[in-house]
DNA sequence: AGATGTGAATGGGTTCACAGCA
DNA sequence: TGCTGTGAACCCATTCACATCT
């Protein structure tokens, strides 16, 4: 581990990689560094800075290519240990997790989801297999998964968190408002939607006056 | 508009009021940096900082009081112009939050909600009522809404957005993954769930060697 | 000429270290 | 003594300016 990496970047890489992935879909090829920044919002220097991580070369004369770039950035933040992904709870916010992911990532798969709701137990909900919250403990560890996604009521979260990491999970996306009390070794990312909304209603009111 | 105020103080200073609710409702009258620190996952240094924003202060003796740090945190996020949020397309994201802001915010009340399905049209869903999204610039402009939350997919998200911009919209919280193109004076934020998984797939892999 | 890659400078955010207070 | 508030130092991220390439 060289250099210590920052969120912002990945964040931008990721971001990138998307849309690589749109470009190559329309067939186009090459693209220079001003044209990509635009679609992302970002300045062409810190596009090509953040290229620097990847160690991957574009040409003066035709930018850069497409395909290789996108390969580049893949390989750089693909991870095969943490490539299964496992998904706690199937309310709206965990059934609107499938349906995105639903061929959407490359890199990840969602490989099963829980919920407590025996109705649910069982069915085959966008295409992956729902089981009963008391068998994620020996799913998780017999398909080695290492990321996980909680999207439960705040009042269950850390419980849940504490049985995914009992069972192996080292990275959550922790979508109920509550702050997870984790290990040092356990990466966790918050997604409060009530907090967003609100963050937004500042800015926006703060931009114009 | 003094010194510019960064985007991470702004979700510090949210979730600190978060914290605060619930002490509140726990019936705690005061609280030091430290113990609200640790609760927020900063270091205590940073939360005194942040609050340097507010213009209050704590005492040596008792620390903070949690009503009035509260309420002045309150004071200085809500902006009244931004209090009516609108909501578009009430798939399982758009039900999700819905879900989520009953009751939860004091500042901010999701006023209508759009979608094209004339299924759910005027039914009232999670205590708010929805319109088809042919009334959306109608509504948006006779109660002045000035934020919506976008939640349709990726296809119509540009279109639905130039529509709400057009009908007076200067905050959008961007749940579809495209990139808006948006005028100067419009605040967005986005909040692709499948670049979250991807990013806490890495630095969790990352933090682990 | 018009791109890319990057050392050096700038600017913003966090932490240190300590003064001041009850 | 143990807390708060904050100038100064530090560190990280972004931008500038320019050498380099085709």
């Amino acid at each position: 581990m060289n250099s210590k990496i920052s969120e912002k970047v990945i964040e931008r890489l990721i971001l990138y990689k998307n849309i690589l992935e749109d470009l190559e879909n329309q067939g186009i090829l090459n693209i220079y560094s001003h044209q990509l920044a635009k679609m992302a919002d970002v300045t062409p220097v810190q596009l090509r800075r953040d290229l620097m991580l990847l160690s991957y070369y574009g040409k003066p004369t035709s930018g850069y290519e497409v395909s290789t770039l996108l390969k580049a950035i893949e390989n750089f933040i693909y991870k095969s240990d943490c490539a299964k992904v496992a998904l706690v709870g199937l309310g709206h916010v965990g059934r609107a997790i499938l349906n995105y992911f639903q061929g959407r990532s490359k890199l990840l798969k969602i490989i099963a989801s829980f919920d407590k709701d025996y109705e649910k137990v069982n069915r085959v909900i966008a295409g992956c297999r729902c089981y009963h919250i008391s068998e994620a403990p020996s799913i998780i560890k017999r398909e080695n998964i290492k990321i996980a996604i909680i999207a439960v009521p705040q009042s269950s979260a850390q419980e849940v968190a504490d049985m995914l990491i009992e069972a192996g999970i080292i990275g959550i996306l922790n979508y109920s408002p509550t702050r997870l009390n984790v290990p040092a070794n356990v990466y966790v990312e918050y997604r409060d939607m009530v907090r967003a909304v609100e963050k937004v209603a500042f800015f926006a009111c703060y931009k114009n006056q």
